[in-house]
Order: C-alpha cells, then sequence, then structure tokens
DNA sequence: CTAGAATCGGGACGGGCATCCCGCTTTGCC
DNA sequence: GGCAAAGCGGGATGCCCGTCCCGATTCTAG
C-alpha cells in the first residue's frame, strides 16, 4: 500500500511524521492519546492517519516493534558476549531503562499478553530470549531456581513503571533474584 | 440519603445486594466492568445503582475502603506488637495478598494516586501506615536504607499483579529489601 | 501545463459506557 | 384497604473514541 518506493513524496512524508509524532506522544502518555491528538500534533487528518496505519494497533506495532527488535538484538549479543548471569541481568536492566523511558512500551510490557501478541513476533521473540537467558542463568546458579519467568516479568515491569531513579528498586530485584539471597 | 434506619427495607435490600454483588465482580473481572453488568447480576435496574451510589467511583470507594480499613486496623496491630522489621514485611505480605485476592484492589494499588485520595476519603490512611513502618525498619537496620516508598509500592503493586503462587515473588522481594542484601 | 490518479482533511457513523430522568410499582403509615 | 411518598426499571442522553468515507486538493508523468 504505502511502499516505499511507489508511494507519492508527500504520503511518505506524512507517513514518517505520523510515525515520529506518534512515538514522542506514546511514549510521553502512553497508548491511551486519542489517534485524533496524534493527528493534530502531527498537522494532518484523522483520515491520513488511519490510511497509514488502519488501526491505532498497527500504529502502535510499527512504533514498538522497533525498540522490541533492539533489545531483541541486544539480547542475542549478550547471550554471546557474556556468562549467563551477566547476561541475564544486563537484559533486564536494559529491557526496565527502554521502559522507564517509553511510557508505551512500559503499559506494554505490564498487560503479559499483549506483549507476546504484538506485531508478527517482535514481542514474542524478546520474550522468548528473555526465557532462554533466565533458564540459562539459573542453571549456572547465577539466579534463584524458584523463580518463574512470570515473576521475572512482573518485577520488570514494576521497575519500568517507575518515574523516580531507578537504581534502588534495580538493586533491590537484582539482589532478590540472585541465588546468594536464596541460600542466605 | 440513604440511611441505614431510615430507608425503606426494599431499598436497604437493594442497597446491600448491589455492594455485595459489586464486590464479587470487582474483585474477580477488575474495575472496569460496566455498571450496567453489576446491575445486570444483582438483579436491579440500572437506576438503583447509580441512585445508592451516584457515581462508579462512590461504589469503588464504598467497596475498596473497607478492604483498606481492615489493612489499616492490620497495620496499626502489627506496628503494636512486632518489631518494625517484622512488621514492615507483614504488612507487605497482608498487603499482597489482599491484592491477589482482589482484581480491583490491585488495579487501584498500581495506581499510586488514586489509592491515596480512595484511603483518605474511606478514612483508612493505609499508605501513610506503610510509609511509616517502611521508615521505622529502616531505622532499624531491617530494611535496606536506599529504597524509596515508591519503589516499595512497586513491589507491592507487581507482587499482587500475579496470578501465579506468590510464594516466590514474595521471597524475591522480601529478600532484596531486607538489608543483608545491600551489605552484600 | 494539464489531466488523472493518489492523497488529504475532517465530518459522519457506530459502539460503548456512565449518568440522568420519568412513568410505574412497592412500601408503610393511617 | 387506601394513599402519598419513596423507590424502581431501563430507556434516553451525552460524551469519547476509533474507523470509514467522499468531495476537495496536491502531486507527477508526459
Amino acid at each position: 500500500m504505502t511502499d516505499e518506493r511507489t508511494a507519492r513524496s508527500d504520503a511518505r512524508r506524512n507517513r514518517a511524521r505520523v510515525l515520529e509524532v506518534a512515538a514522542e506522544v506514546f511514549a510521553a502518555e502512553g497508548f491511551s492519546v486519542p489517534v485524533h491528538e496524534i493527528a493534530r500534533r502531527a498537522g494532518v487528518g484523522t483520515g491520513t492517519v488511519s490510511r497509514h496505519f488502519p488501526t491505532k494497533e498497527d500504529l502502535l506495532t510499527a512504533i514498538v516493534g522497533a525498540r522490541l527488535a533492539d533489545l531483541t538484538a541486544e539480547a542475542d549479543e549478550l547471550a554471546r558476549r557474556e556468562d549467563p548471569g551477566t547476561a541475564f541481568f544486563a537484559l533486564f536492566t536494559a529491557f526496565v531503562r527502554a521502559g522507564a523511558a517509553d511510557c508505551g512500551l512500559a503499559e506494554l510490557a505490564g498487560a503479559d499478553r499483549r506483549l507476546d501478541e504484538l506485531g508478527e513476533r517482535a514481542g514474542a521473540d524478546l520474550c522468548g530470549r528473555l526465557q532462554e537467558l533466565l533458564a540459562a542463568a539459573q542453571e549456572s546458579g547465577a539466579v534463584r531456581p524458584d523463580v518463574g519467568y512470570s515473576d521475572v516479568r512482573a518485577l520488570i515491569s514494576a521497575c519500568m513503571a517507575r518515574k523516580d531513579p531507578l537504581e534502588p528498586i534495580l538493586a533491590v530485584v537484582a539482589d532478590g533474584l540472585s541465588a546468594r539471597s536464596s541460600t542466605r
């Protein structure tokens, strides 16, 4: 439809502008901002938004998908270069920081199901990597064995939702998750 | 208006029934359930609901206020009978368990501001008690000094949102919060 | 420059929901 | 038993929002 090559130049411009504005607005105020408002700030009509992105969900997918892909790539990088424990905690922190900087991403991460379903696979990929790293970290003894993936997800979500400095809560959670805590 | 003594008997009955049903429904499905649905399940008209509780918020206040009052009383009890560290962790756990059993309460606890306001309206300053217990527990050296009240709130909220067993995540968070973690 | 097609703007539409209203029913006192 | 008055039911109203549509506008190939 809006092919990057064949589309009219004004259409390409508008599409990019909508994406840019929507990314800012979702990051600042979350996904509940009306489409109408995004159109207004982008200086286009609502019709223009919904032609490029037939559904609000499509818009979200286009924006958040890119962020998730970045994080997934980082996860792979970490898995390759670091030991399991280090890699797991690094991904945990990166995920949290990404969410803290992007209100929309944080909302999404809070709704377990939606993150998995988002887009084709962007969300599922990241979730899969996180699960693998958790398992590996537990295997290697860096993370206590009694926590589940869903516990980790909940903790990530709690950390991202913070407005205040992240360091204290990250320290608390990292200490709690590490194996030395469970053994006193 | 709907005075417990002077009201007509059918009015009292209906009011009680609405409260009962709403408490169940909010606990099971959260605050987003339409008022219409509550009326239907209670076997009354929507008008009856909104006469007794002019606003959906009023209904929520009536229900959650009672829970908050219970927890506040428990907090006072704990503060009187236990040492600060024990009392703090006990309240933490009680709060989490209450939220895990009540979807509506969990939603509310996630929205920092609203819980404060609702507690105030219901005359149950649970948040204040939690803050006091945290401060006392930190003073006594039971809780690491670098965590803030808002960190605690976030962790509580994350724990309550769980559907799976609470024990693992409670153990993780308790270990992370305790002072021995911060000192290695 | 021009024509025709792609794109635009923003109003129309529909669905969901909280709240209000009013004709009818039930209650409780005499 | 009868009659105000209180209470009831649920349809009407208003608001918010996402999506669709179409006459007006802008682009670009020739």
